[in-house]
DNA sequence: ATGGTTGCCTCGCAA
């Protein structure tokens, strides 16, 4: 205890009932949604709170969106990555509940690159790394999960030469994801399971479900303090089966 | 074969 999962869930109010449905079933204590896609007012709070959650909501109209559920309070919320005061995405969220501190972040997509968007995605990973950094220094548990929009390795793909210039997948992009590795910090799915073409997102073109070209690019990362009661890690693909599915499952994880 | 789909909310943009 405790199950920590991330899914980004693309429109929260399009996919309510497959995440109802996927929380009743997976059973997760803490959940860091992303792509929630509606204003705070607007987010399904009755439904989920039915469900025995807190709420954390960090919403935007329209775009982004994140949000944390938890069995237990949420404390010293934070809606803020440090580093750029006129950053306006609602892509982030930080908050203590089961005695770890969890952050929840939907990392910009950063294409086309080069571009400025590509800018603006290098620039949000170095500001995510100094947040890293802090957070280890503290030595406790840490869990920063999310949508990376981060391919780290090729086998993290069906076909690398096809991603060769994307800024999910360029040496760059690669080379800041591993700079929170070092850091310290462990992808809790790649910690636990060694075997390649293991997705968390089917395109919801091409056919990519049903010839299973996905990608590996939501992440749990974890601190060493949490590294150390990591007991269990999953990714639920059969979620992105169902009808009026996320292009994206759900990635989790168990801390003892 | 530079296509195709989804969700937002306006008919284009982001993914």
């Amino acid at each position: 205890m405790p199950k920590i999962a991330t899914w980004n869930v693309n429109s929260i109010k399009a996919r309510l009932p497959n995440v109802l449905d996927w929380l009743k079933q997976a059973e997760p204590d803490v959940v860091l949604l992303q792509e929630t896609k509606c204003q705070d007012e607007a987010f399904p709070h009755f439904e989920i709170e039915a469900l025995g959650y807190h709420r954390a909501v960090h919403g935007q109209k329209s775009y982004n969106g994140v949000a944390i559920l938890s069995k237990q309070p949420l404390e010293e919320v934070s809606q803020r990555l440090p580093g750029d005061e006129a950053d306006a995405h609602a892509r982030y969220l930080e908050a203590t509940t089961f005695g770890v501190r969890v952050c929840c972040l939907y990392l910009p997509n950063g294409n086309p690159a080069p571009g400025e968007k590509y800018d603006y995605k290098l620039a949000w990973m170095a500001r995510l790394a100094a947040r890293a950094e802090q957070l280890r220094a503290d030595e406790r548990p840490v869990v920063m999960g999310g949508d990376y929009n981060v391919i780290p390795e090729p086998e993290d793909c069906h076909d690398p030469a096809a991603w060769a210039g994307d800024a999910l997948f360029l040496p760059e992009t690669r080379r800041a994801f591993r700079r929170l590795l070092w850091l310290g910090y462990t992808d809790a799915f790649r910690a636990l399971h060694g075997e390649p073409h293991r997705y968390s997102f089917w395109d919801y073109q091409r056919g990519a479900w049903q010839a299973d070209e996905g990608i590996r690019i939501d992440h749990l990362l974890l601190s060493p303090q949490a590294t150390d009661r990591l007991s269990a890690s999953g990714i639920d693909r059969e979620v992105r089966g169902r009808e009026k599915a996320s292009d994206h499952v759900p990635v989790w994880c168990v801390l003892e």
